[in-house]
DNA sequence: CACCTAGTTTGGTATGACCAAAACAGGTTA
DNA sequence: TAACCTGTTTTGGTCATACCAAACTAGGTG
């Protein structure tokens, strides 16, 4: 195979290595909508064809793809497209971000960052009150009063309503973070127990800030987001006996 | 080479990529400290030796360590180890992120999420003083009001006022994610023309942020910050007639 | 129509080879 | 001694081929 016979662009692309370039062509097809959301790949043999180059190649770049969120590759599976979102975004640093809190005051670093967002989003919701908004934070809310004896459900409904919170703004970056959010910190909440007095005092905690965001009071809302949230974290510490508070 | 000829690592992994599997090992021996920051990776065929895989399988497992930050490999160079950071985490979304920001709206949306930031970071700064936080933001702010004649030291003190005001907290993930904002958003900003009286008007701003915060009040502090990034905003906005504002 | 089966496709791995650039080791020269 | 040149070795990047196991497919069978 001569250079020659290449497609243009693989051709003349000095000291760059032929799977980055490979990479960014079937990247920017995904971009443009050529590969839309769903499709499988070509196979790798016909990728050769296609393009001249070498299965080594096209595997590396296949797995640039799938490294960086833009196809899903299963072992034996053809990959298929993935549609770049925020929420492919926040996984791919999931694995590093995983290891960032194995280390000391690490879990804390990135919670103190949660506080600091849901405190902004209650007080903006407050000052800036969204009628669609509220009302999916009212039946988030009522959801999860009404499953406070089941835990299961309560967290689930716990996750609703400040899914709700981030939500409320409409911007699509929020609720990325907030999932991320999830993913991350769920592996230390997830092993905590569950107890219906807990979930009685999280619900008014919720029911606290719901009401400070209707009477439009930013302070009170942030008041109550951060006494939310300490709470929450105490918990969290309370049962793993971490000695990496602030 | 047969199964029993290889490390435990590697052996009877059922249904698993070994390049995954030496991906994880690797990234377990970077996470512990066993491979330190700057160590290059040992040569491809010496892998090969210690780990009883082909060569194939190493130069996967080094590939995605270089795609999630783990590595850092230039061509025809040793891969040198690069601890995980908060950095190296937004460095690996970058990619992603960059794609998402073509789409429309997509740069408002990401610069909405850092005004909701620095506005949390300066009420928090003005709630919380901080000796040394402060003191940290007095010098920024003096040398960015030196440089108001000159465009390039100007744009590197404004920065670095920022900065400051995301240093404050003492959180490492926080200056990440400014770093992460102005990486991301640079290639807007960059293009656009810096002027001595655009200076002026953004080093008064920087001035009203950092006097509201040494006299804690936090709604000033607030407003000032938002006055601040709304205005450069639309700066940004009028410089490329975009049409994405909200 | 459901179910089983044999052949085909396809991703994962192993092996060996070659190239160009980097790193290295000597020897030469100023 | 130190700077410079040179040939060898090392090493990452690429190519080609082969094999395996699981997934897929088509065809036949009940």
């Amino acid at each position: 195979m001569t250079d020659k016979d290449r497609p243009d662009a693989l051709r003349h692309v000095p000291n760059e290595r032929a799977a980055d370039v490979l990479f960014e062509c079937f990247a920017d097809m995904i971009n443009r909508g050529v590969l839309r959301d769903g499709d499988p790949l070509p196979p790798e043999r016909e990728i050769v064809q296609t393009y001249g180059v070498s299965r080594t190649v096209v595997r590396e770049a296949v797995l640039a793809l799938s490294n960086k969120g833009l196809v899903e590759a299963r072992p034996r599976f053809r990959p298929v497209v993935r549609k770049p979102s925020y929420d492919t975004a926040m996984a791919t640093v999931g694995n590093v971000v995983g290891r960032l809190l194995q280390e000391p005051g690490g879990i804390y670093n990135l919670f103190e960052t949660r506080i600091m967002i849901e405190v902004a989003l209650a007080r903006q919701a407050a000052q800036q009150p969204n009628a669609k908004g509220i009302e999916q934070m009212r039946v988030a809310l009522a959801a999860n009063g009404a499953a406070i004896e089941d835990n299961v459900v309560f967290y689930q409904t716990d996750m609703a309503f400040h899914s709700a919170l981030y939500a409320m703004p409409g911007n699509p970056v929020l609720p990325a973070i907030y999932r991320a959010y999830v993913s991350w910190l769920e592996p230390q909440w997830s092993l905590m127990p569950r107890q219906s007095d807990r979930n009685r005092g999280n619900f008014h905690a919720h029911t606290a800030i719901f009401n400070a965001i209707v009477a439009q009071d930013p302070d009170v809302a942030e008041q109550a987001v951060r006494t939310h949230l300490d709470a929450a974290w105490q918990q969290v510490r309370s049962t793993f006996k971490e000695e990496d508070m602030p």
